[in-house]
DNA sequence: AGCACGCCGACT
DNA sequence: GTCGGCGTGCTC
């Protein structure tokens, strides 16, 4: 048989700035699909490739054909990635204006890039053994159809003893009967408490059991709500379809766990998928439904590379794929919600709304506001809330407080030279963290012992200003340390044990192993006051808190992002809903604002559990601004050894666009709709010694945005080149940016 | 980004 | 004489 070569089209993995496209040619003994995953020399190493249309590629002719090298080969046994796949990347590669190479490479899993084909075919066949063992024998080995696009997987069909589901309430019901026989997208605006989880198991269920090849996908913010969903999914689903039928995704798991994940949604043996973000790019060759829970959340935005949000991504994909698409929030992203107004007013998400808690609590923490202007100046602690705290944990109950703030202080000072602890390498101060005696910048890692004495001029008696964590739990500890914890009296202890003050933050989670062993303590009664950032609020059910505090929350309130507000007033109505979840401490449950503001709408809106009214409030503020979700924006961000070099960039780029691009035949209709602001410097303009600046770009169409950065994107790549852009280090667009 | 090649200091 | 430092430059 004679050797007819083939040439094909291979994504691979080039640096974005690289003068190489990421779409290179090969040629092949045998034409493969679009989708196959192969093994293709690049330089002197071999790489992992994705074959993709042939159409793809236009610098080809220009080649010489004697450079075209040969594939390596092909990676058998992984079925080719399917053509809903191949669109979701090329969508999110034009979307947020990267390389398609570098989306497609970077949503594969790692090691895949470092397997050969043979160590890919024994972890293959090693992982189908197991799934065919763990699996439950199933009630009727009927033949399964193949999966979609010659995907290898076996579905297990569900025993027959199926457990009873639990009893949904009638608001609940209603939610998931309409989740399963309309199209959806869905926001599901459901308050905290009101068992949003239990219409995800159930919808999921219904997916599963309609068709014995359907695959489902559930996604969180962030890793540390993973173990718990998990666990939900895993009991309830296990039990019907095996132990390889749940699956999780995220990067807090080692390459070859998450290799083995991927592998098994791809082959159409894991039915569901859990993850983070990165899990929106996996491949599940049926997949029927995408949850997103805790939509608002800004986890869900990556932040390097392709800057895209799975939560958008996720309502395309969902079209895609012809799958529903749920997004839940107690508090919806102002996009979302305002995507779910009603049909009539254009909008194209359709609003479920589950405004009742489920259990014996009907009713939501009282919200209560102190105005910090009546308290002694640079209080900490307002007495009422400090009564109430005293009150609390006096009765057994337990309590939290909030700040946004790790460390103990953000600054040291020297009341004598005026010192004060600048990162040297950064534009911000650095953070005293007493518990180990450092000056830690949180920017660029530094971290140096405390001096003992001023760096400048010696003097000994250098002070905190301000207040973190640490501080405030060592602060709170002296406040309550005359209290005794109930019950705790013996004849060692006559009076009774101290009051257990601890805190649950980023570094305590570092130094002392896992948050889950931390919260267990919270669970087991052991702490009384627990003190930690946002990371507390999120998630977690504490049964015996019955108090939660936000210390000092107004500093997002005037803040010059848009975004702080809705980021605020998310936070503190999911920190409401960590309080009085237990049925006999139900109605004592309170939240306390402290605030000089108390008066600002959005204290009242949060005192009255009044989202909508919020949200309405906001939007009509953000279409009088002509901000998002009435405009949309990009971000270029340049990074450079000097503030001007960055800036002279942009400015440059931004030039550019009137004195080149406007004569561009049939671009002014574009171009009049898109607006450049003058580059700035970011808000922390230096960082590692890198100084940063970034330019908005901003259009009422997004259509216009998208085609303006499609076209900008050659001209910036040649700026670059040019006297302007040498000292450029690198630059990026963030496209849909959510902090300006 | 990798991983070459390439041209100068301290070792067997 | 080699081993290896990391400064430029290319990858279908």
């Amino acid at each position: 048989m004679p050797t007819v070569n083939h040439w094909l089209c291979v994504l691979v993995q080039t640096p974005a700035h690289a003068s190489i496209g990421s779409v290179l040619s090969y040629q092949s003994p045998t034409l493969l699909p679009p989708g196959t995953l192969v093994r293709v020399p690049l330089g002197a190493r071999e790489t992992l490739g994705v074959v993709w249309d042939a159409d793809a590629a236009q610098a080809t002719g220009e080649l010489d054909p004697g450079k075209i090298k040969a594939i390596g080969g092909v990676l058998e046994g992984i079925a080719p990635l399917n053509v809903r796949w191949q669109k979701l990347i090329r969508f999110a590669a034009q979307y947020y204006q990267r390389a398609i190479g570098e989306v497609a490479l970077a949503a594969l899993p790692p090691q895949l890039r470092g397997l050969s084909a043979t160590q890919v075919q024994r972890r293959l066949s090693r992982a189908v053994a197991t799934a065919a063992r763990v699996a439950q024998p199933a009630a009727s080995p009927s033949d399964p159809e193949p999966a979609a696009d010659g995907a290898v997987g076996a579905a297990v069909n569900p025993g027959s003893g199926r457990p009873p589901l639990p009893e949904l309430t009638p608001e609940q019901a209603a939610v998931v009967a309409q989740i399963d026989c309309e199209v959806g997208p869905f926001l599901l605006f459901g308050a905290t408490g009101s068992g949003k989880t239990e219409v995800y198991l159930q919808c999921v269920q219904q997916v599963l059991a309609r068709d014995p090849n359907a695959q489902a996908m559930v996604m969180v913010p962030e890793i540390n709500l993973t173990p718990q969903l998990e666990e939900r999914f895993r009991t309830r689903f296990v039990p019907l379809y095996g132990a390889a039928a749940v699956v999780s995704l995220h990067s807090g798991m080692t390459h070859p766990q998450r290799l083995k994940s991927w592998l098994a949604a791809h082959a159409g043996v894991a039915r569901i998928v859990l993850g983070t973000r990165m899990a929106i790019f996996a491949s599940l060759p049926r997949l029927q439904l995408i949850v997103v829970d805790e939509e608002h959340d800004p986890s869900y935005k990556s932040g390097e590379g392709a800057r895209y949000s799975a939560r958008d991504l996720a309502v395309y994909r969902g079209r895609l794929e012809a799958a529903k698409v749920v997004l839940g929030s107690a508090t919806p992203s102002l996009e979302s919600w305002y995507l779910s107004r009603p049909a009539e007013e254009g909008g194209r998400y359709q609003r479920l709304h589950m405004p009742s808690r489920v259990g014996q609590v009907k009713q939501l923490p009282q919200v209560r506001r102190v105005d910090m202007n009546h308290q002694p100046r640079h209080a900490v602690f307002s007495m009422p809330l400090l009564n109430a705290i005293r009150a609390r944990v006096a009765c057994g109950e337990q309590c939290m407080v909030f700040l946004n703030r790790r460390g103990y202080a953000p600054v040291l000072h020297c009341a004598d030279c005026g010192w004060k602890s600048a990162c040297p390498h950064c534009s911000a101060f650095r953070v005293f963290h007493k518990i180990d005696r450092t000056l830690r910048c949180h920017h660029c890692g530094l971290t140096e012992r405390v001096p003992r004495a001023c760096p400048t001029c010696g003097n000994v008696d250098i002070a905190p200003i301000g207040r973190g964590t640490e501080r405030l739990e060592e602060h709170l500890a002296e406040l309550l340390a005359e209290l005794r914890r109930p019950g705790t009296e013996s004849t060692e202890h006559p009076e009774g044990l101290p009051v257990r003050v601890a805190r649950i933050d980023a570094d305590t989670t570092r130094l002392k192993g896992t948050l889950e062993g931390q919260l267990a303590a919270v669970h087991a009664g052991e702490v009384d006051v627990l003190v930690g950032t946002q990371m507390i609020a999120k998630g977690h059910d504490f049964r015996r808190i019955t108090l939660v505090a936000a210390v000092n929350p107004d500093g997002a309130l005037f803040s010059s992002d848009f975004r702080a507000p809705e980021r605020l007033f998310s936070l503190l109505m999911q920190a409401t809903g960590r309080a009085g979840r237990d049925a006999a401490l139900g109605e004592r449950a309170e939240m306390w604002i402290q605030s000089f503001q108390p008066t600002h709408p959005l204290y009242t809106a949060l005192k009255n559990h009044d989202y909508p009214g919020f949200a309405a409030q906001q939007l009509q503020e953000r279409q009088q601004a002509s901000l998002p979700p009435f405009s949309s924006q990009a971000l270029v961000r340049a990074d450079a050894k000097t503030q001007d070099a960055a800036q002279g960039f942009l400015n440059a780029a931004r030039a550019a666009v009137s004195q080149e691009m406007v004569h561009w035949e049939g671009w002014a209709e574009v171009l009049s709709q898109v607006t450049l602001y003058p580059a700035v410097p970011m808000g922390i303009q230096r960082v590692a010694n890198v100084e940063r600046a970034q330019m908005l770009i901003e259009s009422p169409s997004r259509t216009a945005l998208q085609h303006f950065l499609g076209a900008w994107q050659p001209v910036l790549h040649a700026v670059r080149r040019t006297p302007e852009g040498r000292d450029v280090i690198r630059w990026a667009i963030d496209v849909d940016p959510l902090a300006i």
